[in-house]
DNA sequence: ATAGGGTTAG
């Protein structure tokens, strides 16, 4: 159009913004800007609101254009161009009444805030905002960024709601959180009122957050506004409740939405597998699928998770299968989820493959790869991975140095995880948080250093149950029932309710044969009303998940699975298998400990996995709790009778049972 | 003609 010397109008521009939004062109925007401004087309709403659109986009996604050096090309010129021979003089007498009417408006900066419509009974944009949450405020280098997006709005002539809109979800998603809030604070003095639009900006803001009393109050906003049974603040509402831990909420939400789009099915599965209800979040997956809403890649990463957390690698394959289907496997989230569920599933050598296919590396590919080594034992590829991100440019953060700790801890590498230690501080500036602590500490224990492990976790200011925690399972390990009960006293002053800490130290008691303390403390929790979970195994066949307990007489097989048991037995002592029956709690005779040992949850699915499980393929237990030492033994002649790989996620780490020995070496 | 929502590693 421009080549056939035709002249755009203003009706042009909004489209041609939004292109170069979309392409995220800067060059191209900022030209278009140029054009627009010759045209004397700067003063038009819609264009303007475009403008802005496209600068923030830019900005949040950190796109620099000419702003970088604090000049903006296209404004600070502005003036010389517009009194260049190229504009007419009706252009100048616009340009000329606009700034006019930019003189009678007030800068944004000096507008006294006074209470908007919306505060009328809502605080959600309160001026304490700022003074409790300062530390995540945009720094400004943030708002050096969205310079382009403000000068394009002080200079506008009229703001309309959209304008202001988008100045508010720009600021909101560049980070600039109390910019956002206080332009909705002036938005009302404006005479504007915040709609759908202004609050789905917001959600994401108190989600953050975790401020579910600002959210809360949205949400009354918006009921009275009609607003609710929007999309896009069903899904906003959706997260912001998940995010503050009260997904029920999240799911009432849910249910009353008119419809449910693939965005609302999206936010309700994340927000349920994020609060730990992974079957609740499979289920859902499920009746997204049966409600023909389509999965998008965003559904895999948020679904995937819930297979990892169960070990349901049957389902995690059938999704597997439909991610290569469709071509999403190249997508990052979607390889990282894939990784992490197949090394949490008991396959790293899958995770790994899928890992090398990866064209990309990021850190949270790396950190997956790495803990999924971890967790099975791998702890010098896990290693060997971390310097090669190292290497590659990567920079690990908190949650990586997490997993190349918890590496050394589970192969007693105590030098290495010090050296890893200390650099996370010395060469990354990153302190070392409470997993961290817990890490090292575990290490230690396990590796017998009692003592130090305990210096280490004093020196913590304030040193919580959970860290503690691995000290008492290094001491039930290491059977020191004094330096136990002054690691529970420690504890129980912090976390009173701790049901593991009662029970680890009742074992310890148990296993030391001093058995009244142990009853005493049972008989506590009891008067109490202190429950702990009880322990069990699981094992998936066929889709189907089969969970058992200790002495479990529940499993339709039963009578098949104690009859392979009692002809594993008989075997395993010919093969020189002798009870270990020091880990027994139960104050019983030597006969009825071996019973109980024999009804184990996790050899009960073992067995029920021998009999249903085609031959010659690897069996796969998960169990909530620690293996005890004789079930530990006793798998490894399992393994070797029955010639079968028998893989074990307990809750720390995974063992791999073949030919009669452990992949652990028997330290965990 | 312009503005808003969902994801991975602990």
């Amino acid at each position: 159009m421009r080549a056939s010397g035709k002249y755009p109008d203003h009706n042009v521009f909004p489209s041609v913004v939004k292109s170069c939004a979309l392409l995220l062109d800067v060059k191209l925007g900022e030209s278009v800007h140029g054009c627009i401004i010759r045209f004397g087309m700067d003063y038009d709403l819609y264009t303007c609101n475009a403008l802005m659109n496209m600068y923030a986009k830019f900005h949040s996604l950190g796109l620099s254009g000419s702003h970088g050096n604090g000049k903006h090309k296209m404004l600070d010129g502005m003036s010389e161009r517009m009194f260049s021979s190229e504009v007419s003089g009706e252009l100048i007498h616009k340009f000329e009444k606009r700034m006019m009417s930019i003189d009678q408006n007030v800068s944004l900066n000096k507008v006294k805030c006074v209470s908007p419509q919306i505060n009328g009974n809502s605080e959600f944009t309160d001026r304490s905002y700022r003074e409790t949450h300062d530390s995540y405020m945009g720094e400004e280098e943030r708002s050096a960024r969205m310079d382009s997006v403000r000068k394009v709005f002080e200079m506008m002539p009229r703001r309309d709601l959209v304008s202001w809109n988008t100045v508010i979800a720009g600021n909101a998603q560049s980070g600039m959180h109390e910019e956002a809030l206080m332009m909705v604070r002036e938005m009302g003095n404006a005479n504007l009122k915040p709609d759908s639009f202004t609050l789905s900006s917001l959600l994401p803001i108190f989600a953050e957050y975790v401020d579910v009393s600002k959210g809360k109050e949205i949400h009354g906003y918006a009921v009275r506004n009609c607003f609710d049974e929007d999309f896009f603040i069903g899904s906003g509402l959706i997260v912001m409740y998940a995010r503050c831990n009260r997904v029920e909420d999240s799911l009432w939400v849910f249910s009353i939405l008119p419809r449910q789009d693939a965005i609302s099915w999206n936010s309700i599965i994340a927000g349920c597998v994020q609060n730990n209800l992974y079957d609740e979040g499979l289920r859902l997956f499920q009746q997204m699928l049966k409600a023909k809403v389509k999965p998008r890649q965003v559904s895999f990463s948020s679904i995937l998770p819930a297979c990892a957390h169960l070990t349901k690698l049957n389902l995690g394959k059938q999704l597997h299968g439909y991610i290569i289907r469709a071509g999403f496997d190249d997508n990052v989230f979607i390889a990282s989820s894939l990784v992490d569920m197949y090394a949490k599933c008991g396959n790293v050598k899958v995770a790994r493959w899928i890992f090398d296919k990866m064209e990309l590396h990021d850190m949270v590919s790396w950190t997956a790869i790495i803990m999924g080594c971890a967790l099975h034992g791998h702890a010098h590829d896990a290693i060997s991975l971390f310097e090669q991100m190292e290497m590659g440019g990567v920079r690990p953060n908190y949650v990586a140095f997490v997993a190349v700790l918890t590496a050394c801890s589970h192969a007693g590498l105590i030098d290495e995880a010090w050296r890893y230690f200390n650099s996370m501080t010395q060469n990354y500036g990153i302190a070392p948080g409470l997993e961290h602590f817990a890490a090292m500490a575990d290490l230690l224990g396990r590796a017998g250093k009692l003592d130090e492990a305990y210096k280490l976790i004093s020196s913590l200011e304030r040193p919580v149950g959970s860290v503690w925690s691995t000290l008492l399972s290094a001491c039930r390990v290491h059977k020191n029932v004094d330096l136990a009960e002054k690691v529970a006293k420690e504890i129980f002053e912090v976390d009173p309710e701790n049901v593991g800490a009662y029970i680890l130290l009742s074992n310890i008691y148990a296993a030391a044969q001093r058995w009244r303390d142990a009853s005493k403390l049972r008989v506590f929790m009891k008067v109490k009303g202190i429950k702990k979970n009880p322990a069990c195994s699981w094992i998936e066949v066929k889709n189907k998940m089969h969970a058992f307990v200790s002495g479990d007489k529940s499993h339709p097989s039963c009578d098949k699975i104690y009859e392979t048991l009692k002809v594993l037995l008989e075997k395993m002592e010919q093969e020189g298998y002798v009870p270990d029956t020091s880990e027994v709690f139960h104050d019983v005779e030597e006969e009825q400990k071996k019973q109980l040992l024999y009804g184990h949850s996790e050899r009960l699915a073992i067995a029920f996995g021998i009999i249903s499980i085609p031959a010659g393929t690897t069996i796969r237990i998960t169990k909530n709790i620690r293996m005890c030492a004789d079930c530990h033994t006793a798998t490894k002649f399992i393994s070797k009778i029955v010639e079968r790989e028998i893989v074990v996620r307990d809750n720390n780490r995974f063992h791999h049972f073949k030919g009669g020995k452990c992949s652990c070496g028997d330290y965990w």
